[in-house]
DNA sequence: TAATTATGAGTGGTCTGACCACTTTGTAAT
DNA sequence: ATTACAAAGTGGTCAGACCACTCATAATTA
């Protein structure tokens, strides 16, 4: 059992353990997890042990426990650590500007796979894109990150997605017209495999954010 | 009592009380916390209730605790929340190939970084780098970790350092000479502010890795 | 006197058992 | 078949008991 140098935590053994119960028994979101007397059983611990691994992990948003009922994992998008993160972590500017910059190497880097991939996408793709820039008002974040899941990078998309959150309004705002100007030729861009130019529309872009708003 | 539909979880109470209390009594980082006995009698709840609540802080690494010596507020650049956001989006993704994808593209972004800033770097700073290239073993992942920290993006550093774990061994190896010679280049490209270079020879470098090994 | 050792108070770590409040479920009475 | 009620199950909280560890201080020793 305890082979290990075992000074360790107790309670954060159980908050790995507690993840590996949840991927072996293929806890599904939604799902519920056995009671807090049957993990203490399984668990070879004292229930007070396991309660303090549930409630770290129900602060973080990733458990919900209900009184008379039981204890349930709870839906990723609704994860407080962003909330965490931008309490605790992001006071100091420089984090922010962390942020930024990640979250943009990201998007950047979601361009550079979709030019170099041999993948061909479908025409139909980037034709709804241009044409749902062109009817309709385009919120900024939801064109990128159709463009990250383009990129079937499903890691970075989630990493994207929660530095995401941190940009704050700038990118759940409209696209300006002139944006759009932009993003259209972004997309023949990257439908045609020219990475130079859509880096280059991108940072063009980006230019223009930093001029209007913050 | 009064549920004024306030499904008050006490010992989400008591992490804001903690943190008021933080405030109130000047706790300074380092500092020491009242012990949980005290606590639990100056916030009239159980001692189990307060642990829940410090375990959930210590979980997020905004407290420290030693036994026998009490709670500690922690540096808060030491939280934890990075690697908890990390280790909980790696469950779920598990290609190993988003996780090479996304490691690369923040590396690139410091390559990029460092190319654009108008910061200089200082010149025995590349010297060094290339006199340890020529002299010396050098194990990939740490050059690689020289120029994100140059970079300074410390949140993308905190990614990066995640992701390299699951590198696995290509990334602790020793470069060869062939290698070295691209990245002798690349300093001086980066040395010289001369992006396209350094990044069309990070890229010769990665397709030297995938080509060698796995 | 100075250095070393022993002691005890204080603290976190864990377990047990006991209630409480609430939900679900199964059963008995209608 | 429906309803009413009791029982079982579950999270929430508390109190008390040990344990292991740290540290300051007293006691012992050199």
């Amino acid at each position: 059992m305890d082979q290990t140098n075992n000074p360790k935590k107790m309670f954060l053994e159980i908050v790995k353990q507690l993840r590996q119960l949840i991927a072996d028994e293929n806890v599904s979101v939604g799902g519920k997890l056995p009671s807090e007397r049957e993990l203490a059983e399984r668990l070879q611990v004292g229930r007070s042990t396991v309660r303090e691994a549930l409630r770290s992990l129900e602060l973080l948003g990733l458990i919900e426990t209900r009184r008379g009922e039981g204890t349930f994992l709870s839906d990723y998008r609704k994860h407080r650590l962003v909330e965490l993160l931008s309490t605790f972590i992001l006071q100091e500017s420089k984090s922010k500007e962390d942020v930024h910059t990640t979250r943009e190497a990201l998007e950047k880097d979601a361009i550079h796979t979709i030019c170099m991939s041999k993948r061909l996408y479908a025409l139909h793709i980037w034709d709804a894109f241009k044409e749902k820039l062109i009817e309709e008002d385009v919120v900024r974040e939801d064109i990128i990150r159709e463009i990250i899941i383009i990129s079937d990078n499903r890691l970075g998309l989630k990493i994207w997605f929660l530095l995401k959150q941190f940009a704050g309004e700038p990118y759940q705002e409209n696209m300006s017209l002139e944006e759009k100007t932009i993003w259209i030729q972004l997309l023949m861009a990257l439908q045609n495999g020219e990475q130079q130019q859509a880096l280059s529309l991108y940072n063009e872009w980006l230019l223009l954010l930093n001029r209007g708003d913050v």
